[in-house]
DNA sequence: AATGAATGAGGATTCATTCAT
DNA sequence: TATGAATGAATCCTCATTCAT
């Protein structure tokens, strides 16, 4: 919302969404800091005015990207807050936050890498809500300790994942597979523990 | 090796001390291409010619203060190397590695961070490798993948554990005693899937 | 001549005229330098090209805006200049000046806070000569020193008058004309001083 | 105070000074907005980085040349403040004033002539607050109108004389000793017509 | 053990202007 | 009568680094 310009119907050129494009390429690669807006305008061959024509600033580059391409995971959380929260709500959410990080790879790569940098950007304040958002999804506020880590560990088990399994042979298909296997299993040990408890 | 100049008779001085000191800090909190040397330079009341009297490139600062920090983790990994490859010694490695994460907060939570940047900074490369040295004694290369993926996780589970428990209320020790706890268990269940399978 | 380009119907829309309005006002607001093509298209909800169907260059808008309204001054310095060169003439030449400048303020007073940047615009070198046409209305090139400059006074005191006596209290016409009697008053002094001499 | 920073004894070089000097040449000749630090670097053959390396800011290159010229104009306040509001006490500051004027010309010629640009930096509003000043010790809040604007137009007429007696022929002490002595009598007429009145 | 002075390279951003449509 | 897209040149400014003293 508000973030980058309007231009209802894109006559003649797509420079905007190729700018997009190779910007987080670009950011995804080298980071935010490294990647300067004369290498974004020559890997276009545009000047750097060009992106200045598209996007107010460097930030609002990034801020579009991350508004489109995390659309998807907005519309997961609505999805969820609207259902009941249960252990299948649970697991239903992981399964689907599954599927978006896998198609959104390079945008989470780049947030999950350049935290610092990202934190004091409209881009992080928004990608913090969201995890905290998802955390509290998953978690049961009244849950001892022990369970409501094993709920966040699920999240962040599928981040690490992506990044971690890299060390680890096997099919990429296959990999994400057990990632999200383990990543279910540790909210149903959560949901049994508070059961137990 | 790789470190930065030797002064045989650090005596007198502390400068050099108080300007990783101070580094770390200000690299931790505002991100390692957003810090200055100027910056570190004033907060020290100190020039920044002062700097380069006491290390090479800027890059060295945090190559020192990483070098220093570090040493536990590389001891720990040494030891594990000689141990037996037994689930008990991975339990052992879970927990020293706790104790080193939380006394070391504010490098690790740098790299973590900051991995855009660190990644081709001798740092990173380091780093890198250390945490391939925990995953290779963590797993078991023969086992089923979603046993490998459940074991890297637990390393991971840790790291996460540190920023994102900080929306789980509670008490900090007992935090991270849920954390390693979460960990354990998934080394754990690992193994039995292994003897399982 | 000089100005800018014809449009013989000038019927249909009043862009034209709308632009260099908002023109004036805010060079007169900010300065001409600080003002920029960007925030006049804006304000005027039209592109920066409709600036360019309507005018040559930047420097153009203003032109055309200052040949509109200097053109009661023009021909107050030639009815002047058809006039004897009497005291009578002078301060009906005050007089009205007066008026014009009351009635012209926005653009008056954008010329002289912003000296230095018009200074080389086609506006500061009109601007100049008739300043220097009606300091040469106003004063005897053969009296002396002190009553020569009386007279240039007289013209700049209603100038520095119309910025100046807003720390002053009271009301805006009293003051007017309170400015009047001084430049007057200047004029006749100098004129006696010649006599006298 | 406060504006630039201080460098206690500066050994070796006098850079900081040529800056200032060469900075307000320029400034005064082409304008604040229209010289750009390059010009000011290449004039003295320096990098643009070494003004960056004595000032902040390029405003800060204007406020400190302001501060350390306009110094002898504050003293003259202070002191026209702590004398009687008498009429010798208002014609001895307008004699110091023109010495003032006459002895930095370049700055005053400066602000004159960028007001708009001037006008929300520090040195505008610190030179708005000055003339408010000496308006205030030259005139009487209760007298009549136009002698109020007698009193104001007398430190006006010292401005204008300044730049514009330029057509004016004569020798340039005497055209000043002309000026002064219509300032001076504006003011006496001031207090004339409020003992009259 | 440290400083004062300076540099060279590069950063993001803004501007007036152009032109095909 | 306008616009969308783009450019080239310039802007201020910051940074890591160097070196004589």
């Amino acid at each position: 919302m508000g973030t980058s310009q309007q231009h209802p119907q894109q006559r003649r050129t797509d420079t905007r969404r190729r700018i997009q494009q190779v910007a987080l390429e670009l950011f995804a690669e080298q980071g935010y800091e490294k990647t300067s807006l004369r290498e974004i305008a020559e890997r276009l061959d545009v000047t750097k005015a060009a992106l200045y024509y598209h996007f107010k600033t460097k930030e609002d580059i990034l801020s579009s990207v991350a508004e489109d391409l995390t659309r998807p995971l907005r519309e997961l959380i609505a999805w969820a807050e609207a259902q009941p929260h249960s252990l299948a709500t649970k697991q239903e959410l992981l399964r689907r936050y599954s599927d978006i990080l896998w198609s959104t790879l390079d945008l989470f790569r780049f947030i999950q890498e350049n935290q610092a940098t990202v934190r004091e950007l409209t881009v992080g304040e928004n990608f913090r809500q969201s995890m905290k958002a998802l955390g509290e999804l998953l978690k049961d506020p009244a849950a001892p300790i022990a369970a409501q880590v094993r709920s966040v560990t699920a999240l962040f088990a599928m981040h690490a994942g992506m990044f971690v399994t890299q060390n680890v042979e096997g099919d990429p298909e296959e990999k994400r597979a057990a990632i999200l296997e383990v990543a279910l299993d540790l909210v149903a040990q959560a949901e049994a523990s508070v059961l137990a408890g």
